[in-house]
DNA sequence: ATACTGACCACCA
DNA sequence: GTGGTGGCCAGTA
């Protein structure tokens, strides 16, 4: 059996981060729940957190849109790059994902 | 084994 | 809109 660097939920997580396109938001929840283990958020953040690199953890925020902490100035300008709004250290709208809600309404 | 912490979330004030 | 509390799971002391 080769040896399993990750585990299924963090296969799963990353699964789905590798899907997400340029100028998609979402969250860890969200991430989560797509990933097949609702609940798990905490775990995606601890993934991004320790073990993730080779994935667009950029496009992961927190509930309300805020930024990674420690991060906010790098993870800001990311996301500024794939034309995401970012206002303050918290994402105010996106092209595309959970925060693509207009602002104008 | 317990206790605390954390790139979180939902609920309520 | 913000802030506090409880719950969740894993890692660490």
């Amino acid at each position: 059996m080769e040896p399993v660097g990750f585990t299924e939920l963090e296969q799963a997580i990353l699964d789905v981060l590798v899907l997400l396109e340029p100028g998609e938001v979402v969250s860890y929840g969200d991430v989560a729940d797509d990933a097949g283990y609702p609940g798990r958020a905490r775990a995606v953040g601890r993934f991004l957190a320790t073990g993730a690199g080779a994935v667009p953890w950029w496009r992961v925020v927190n509930a309300v849109g805020r930024l990674v902490p420690g991060n906010e100035a790098e993870h800001a300008a990311r996301l500024r790059a794939e034309g995401v709004l970012v206002r303050d250290g918290r994402v105010v709208s996106s092209p595309r994902g959970r925060f693509s809600r207009d602002t104008s309404r």
